[in-house]
DNA sequence: GGTCGTTCGTGGAACGTTTCAAATATGACA
DNA sequence: TGTCATATTTGAAACGTTCCACGAACGACC
């Protein structure tokens, strides 16, 4: 079934011209004269002859790709940025790798690894830590590294990132401004620099607002899912409620649903009794039951941006500047979240149906 | 910066061996003497030398990557396939390519052509369109295909699906047996075939019941998201209570959670008024507030099987025979459907809260 | 009919591997 | 000491492109 795969010295053979002119038709067609031109076009569709990439990225020493390492393809937040950099990748005619580091230092090296040895023309990643040390090396081996959702600890790379003490602190500002006294911060591991700066920002709201930041209730999760939103939650809702926060801030939108589905489960009611801000706004977000408020992020845009910047590098002649960009979030209120109510017969606005 | 790429002859010069040995450390590391290897080892490691994939490629012919297809990349569906083909590939070595064709024929076109210059190992595609012919073509050309989520058209393919009719039967039989009278088909465009193998297979249910396929209330979408789900589900609100379906079958989740989202928010209870089940059964569907009831597929498992298949005809020494794989689905109860209650007070059983 | 420019086309080197037949070293044995 | 088998290493030919220095053909012009 699989026959020989046809190259381009069959088709000058067909064509009656050499194997240049053949690689000028498909490189460089003006410079052909109009006759040769058809007479080698007409060769190839005969022969349906298909280019073979290795050999031109062998040749050209680069191939022409770009890699992406994620922490977690199934997290719509990095979909979204992934979508942004193929976006930007296509126009340049470059295909994407995408690769799942699943939050493994492990499969994050495997990856690199096989990225360098694909002579890929760059790497867009967001490291499973710090790996600044690796990073670096391959940046000086020649492969462009630019960081996505993070900040470059130096001025030798590109980064881009969103303001997450920003984005915390416009969250917890929000709740203080619509009354809350007793507000909680449900996220983890602390060793995640997102979850970190997002603390951050809550403790900063707090502090500005003349209040102590001992008054942040810190609930720590061990992962960034639904089912640890649920046990955060539960662990919450045990409180008496004079005791209980009348405001949760998330550190990203998954806990934050699974803390609505929680505490609807367990007819405490959103936002009457208790208000939920969450962080990312996927498109999730908006469509739970109780549509979520939450800290928006320019994910698209992150990944557009992360592109460009290594495009730039990679194929801007020696000129690159190397750019540490900031974007800023931005909060979206939606029904989870509103003035504190005090406890009484069931209030006038529906809670969940 | 970019320091010149080391290849395997400058390797060989400061170790003091040929190419040749060389590359046997790299592949054949046991048929090369143990003092030689080390001296080898030391040099790669003193050079930092990467192997250059690009060359290896040319000269085995084929690269060690498989593309896959989607449709979409956003879709907790795909997410999770694609999961499962990356964990069979790089068990076998192989990276892979995603390409999102986003539901348009160009661009599915555009990656094909890519992969196919790539000289990949084979390509897993879920079609926009029966596309048949082009495939089949790819196919010849010594480019093994497998069809994820659909039937391949000839025995000449492999392909692995779930039994969208069985689907479709199992979710309306059980509405059926819990009571329902009136059952409304929420799904479109009929021309995606998974829309319309579960459409008849909700009519198969009521036929079997011994009912008329009339009795089905069809709510077309012109997509499967969250927002469409919402439009038909206003639709279906406005028709006076006597009339009204109590339940709701809807060709995915996405459109379900739309469902779900507006019935509450127009105080229509989830399941006392109307029950609702989805399709897929992703991950968020347990999460909603109304935690939903749906057909769950094996997605991850859909993914690694594909890639088995591929695996079995790109590396398997002509022993390959193409199979079709047929998956069953599997009904998942969750809270949003039950047997229909009278209108009237409130139920003992929690709707939302 | 030479000379000079253009316009096209040619032929072969190079990219970095792998592979394989052939060459060489090693050691056992008579 | 020579012979033979075995273990190791070598050297060169591919793989399919692109690139580039040349050459050929063709007019045009003096």
């Amino acid at each position: 079934m699989a026959e020989a795969a046809v190259s381009i010295r069959e088709v000058a053979a067909l064509a009656g011209v050499s194997v240049g002119t053949v690689s000028n038709v498909l490189n460089r067609p003006d410079i052909v004269a109009g006759p040769t031109r058809d007479r080698v076009q007409a060769a190839i569709k005969q022969l349906g002859f298909i280019r073979n990439e290795s050999a031109r990225q062998l040749r050209a020493g680069r191939s022409r790709t770009i890699g992406l390492v994620v922490l977690d393809v199934a997290n719509p937040f990095f979909t979204d940025v992934a979508r942004g950099v193929e976006d930007e990748a296509s126009e340049s005619g470059l295909a994407v790798i995408l690769c799942n580091s699943d939050d493994q230092q492990g499969k994050e090296t495997h990856y690199l690894e096989l990225l360098e040895e694909h002579r890929v023309q760059g790497i867009l990643i967001t490291p499973v830590t710090a790996a600044g040390e690796r990073l670096a090396r391959l940046q000086q081996r020649g492969t462009p590294v630019v960081l996505v959702d993070s900040r470059a600890p130096s001025q030798g790379q590109c980064s881009v990132a969103v303001d997450d003490v920003l984005g915390g602190e416009l969250a917890v500002s929000r709740l203080l401004g619509d009354g809350h006294e007793r507000i909680a911060f449900v996220g983890g591991p602390a060793s995640i620099r997102q979850v970190a700066d997002r603390h951050e920002g809550a403790v900063r709201a707090l502090r500005q607002a003349g209040r102590s930041e001992t008054g942040l209730h810190v609930v720590a999760t061990p992962a960034l899912n639904v089912a640890a939103g649920k046990r955060a939650a539960a662990e919450i809702a045990q409180l008496p409620p004079p005791r209980r926060p009348t405001a949760v801030f998330c550190a990203n939108d998954l806990l934050a649903m699974g803390v609505l589905q929680e505490m609807t489960a367990r007819r405490i009611r959103v936002p009457e009794s208790i208000s939920i801000i969450g962080y990312d706004d996927i498109e999730f977000a908006a469509a739970a039951a109780v549509p979520l408020s939450s800290v928006r992020q320019p994910r698209q845009l992150l990944g557009r941006t992360a592109a460009q910047l290594l495009l730039d590098e990679a194929l801007g002649a020696g000129t690159h500047r190397h750019r540490q960009v900031m974007f800023e979030p931005e909060l979206v209120i939606r029904q989870s979240s509103g003035p504190p109510r005090k406890p009484g017969p069931a209030a006038e606005t529906p809670a969940v149906g």
